[in-house]
DNA sequence: TGTTATACTTAACAATGTTAAGTTAGATTA
DNA sequence: TAATCTAACTTAACATTGTTAAGTATAACA
């Protein structure tokens, strides 16, 4: 029954083609300004052969995004390795978001600002990957909570705060690049210090 | 000389009710699925005569954002009338913006993340409005530096990281409004407070 | 060898932003 | 008042968009 498995093995094969062939573009030249054929030219597939390994655009928006949460997801659980102090991880942590939303700044926009437009109420669902980016989040919040060094006992709360912090900053930095900000690296650092020592006991 | 006088005043009229007419659609259905067809419609005329008064379609858009900034600010200015201490006007300020950004979604995406994205580079130019409301935050950042409450003298850095906190969770609320948030005014007031703790000298 | 299912393509749909050419009405001039 | 001109607006068309229905060829199975 091998021949079955090699076909099955072919169709990803050329989903994985469609998707990253979608994905540059999409980057390079924002998800409006691509069209289904372009990604077909691109491929050397009729525009239609998209819809068999996809529902539509969106669809394949969503996949797109889809890796971009795990890209993220792996870059912040490698720093969990060389766990110095929770304060430091945490440090550590907002910046490597930050930094990963600058150098794929399309990706990001993608993910966290294109893709709940499109699909809405299905940001983060329950079991996403998203969910679990937030999750590292959590987890490094709880830390230095437990260790009394945050003031508030709300992890939630203490992460929104994190997260609005960080995804803002990222934001403006992508959108407006010509506004006279700060020294990049020295804004972020700002940025996140000024965060945390607004939450210490 | 009342006849040139008055066919420009028609044709001012007509303008804005392209501009209004483009507003209530954009606001209500999303900048892309918004055609100049529907807008034409909307008006009565026909849709070519939307490019005797604007340019294109994101010059309309633009226009649109310009409104959407002089309210922002008009609403800001309001608040420093009652000039209690710095401090406390700079927490209202930053609740006001939130708040105003989370009253009309739409105008804000579209002024904050839309707009720049198919305008590039001119985010906030110049003695745009933009620049005006920057300029409001960079005074209020001013005063509290000036009497000594907040840590570091510099008042772009300052202003930046106030302008990311606010702006970072005025985004998440509106992208991922099924995300379980902490209670919203609970959230938006901690995001304040803790910004404006970790700024304290 | 003939049948069936799978993978892909062709052709078409209605809708999009935008432009060039045409029309109609009101103002100006003789 | 009649002829001319100009500004405001419309009609028709363009290339391109996402998406679907119908058709075709190739590979797998009997």
């Amino acid at each position: 029954m091998g021949i079955k498995e090699r076909r099955a093995r072919e169709k990803e094969q050329l989903r994985q083609q469609i998707l990253s062939a979608a994905r540059e573009l999409f980057v390079n030249e924002g998800y409006e300004n691509v069209s289904m054929r372009k990604i077909a030219n691109k491929i050397e597939y009729s525009p239609t052969t998209i819809y068999l390994y996809f529902k539509d655009k969106a669809d394949l928006l969503d996949s797109v995004c889809k890796e971009t949460l795990l890209n993220l997801l792996n870059t912040l659980e490698q720093l969990k390795r060389d766990n110095t102090d929770p304060v430091e991880t945490l440090r550590k942590s907002g910046r490597a978001y930050i930094e990963f939303g600058l150098k794929y700044p399309q990706d990001y926009k993608l993910t966290f600002v294109i893709r709940p437009q499109f699909q809405k109420g299905l940001g983060l669902q329950e079991g996403s990957v998203g969910e679990k980016v937030f999750d590292y989040l959590r987890e490094r919040v709880f830390e230095c909570i437990q260790q009394k060094i945050f003031r508030q006992e709300n992890v939630e709360t203490t992460g929104q705060v994190l997260w609005s912090a960080v995804h803002g900053v990222t934001l403006l930095l992508i959108d407006f690049p010509d506004f006279p900000w700060t020294e990049k690296d020295k804004l972020i650092d700002t940025v996140i210090h000024t965060t945390i020592e607004g939450l210490r006991a």
